[in-house]
DNA sequence: TTGCGTGCAAAGGTTTTGCATGGCA
DNA sequence: TGCCATGCAAAACCTTTGCACGCAA
């Protein structure tokens, strides 16, 4: 077992991450952290990400462009995600009814799904009402 | 609405995507075109994959490395499309439950889900059997 | 002192975009 | 002829990697 050394740059990433409940990129942690005046490099970010993923403190998310990290704790279960087609944001859904999707398919459908995959494509409240003033 | 040419690049794309049922990437395309004969663009065939993604002709997954596509001939109306990650087989689902997703978060999330751009990832039968096997 | 962690920069890979040209209708 | 499609190359992005140095234990 290797050693894990207790770093500030470590420290901060984790405590940025706590401290936000949604999904964040490892650019976000980059940016946020630099405003803050804790200068962490990218390379330093996804290798600390990797790592946290691996201990299972993290759940990585894949989308079509990147990947988002969660704090594990936040995680009751599965959640899904809504990824707008136009504006490109990612809008994170704790929903009983949906909570129900993956057992009925588990059950019905003989399918397990991987909620860390799974984003549902669309458009959000916003984008939509623009496209339908264009119409 | 825009027309939509019929060049031989086109269709050489979807000619090939037709014959090949499993995983293809854009990079696929490009070297298999190439090596057909067939030159077509990188850039060429990313825009021809977006379009024919948009009309549901295609579907659109993601995985760590890129995006794969595959054709799917059943993609018309309202139905789900379940991927297994390990390996590839596309399985389009028709239930009552599941359908009732969509009106549910346009509802209560204010999300209009299009399904056309929507595949849940998970595992199938066999190999989440064979999974289990290994554990 | 040991050896993991970090920063920097460069590399690697995928996807997008601008612009001029080609080709379908 | 009008307009979309294409090709090329550059750009934009995200992520990884090599290497020297920093720093925790």
């Amino acid at each position: 077992m290797k050693s894990d050394y207790e770093t500030k740059q470590k420290a901060a990433i984790i405590d940025f991450i706590k401290s936000n409940s949604g999904h964040i990129t490892a650019k976000d942690i980059v940016r946020e952290l630099s405003d803050c005046g804790e200068k962490v490099s990218t390379a330093t970010v996804y290798r600390r990400l990797d790592k946290l993923v691996s201990s299972g403190m993290l759940k990585k998310y894949i989308t079509d462009k990147g990947a988002c990290y969660q704090y594990s704790s936040e995680c009751h279960g599965d959640h899904f995600h809504l990824k707008c087609t136009s504006c490109g944001t990612l809008f994170h859904v704790d929903c009983e009814f949906l909570m129900s999707i993956a057992p009925h398919i588990m059950e019905h459908h003989n399918f397990k799904v991987d909620s860390r995959r799974t984003v549902m494509y669309g458009l959000c409240e916003n984008c939509n009402m623009e496209e339908c003033a264009y119409e």
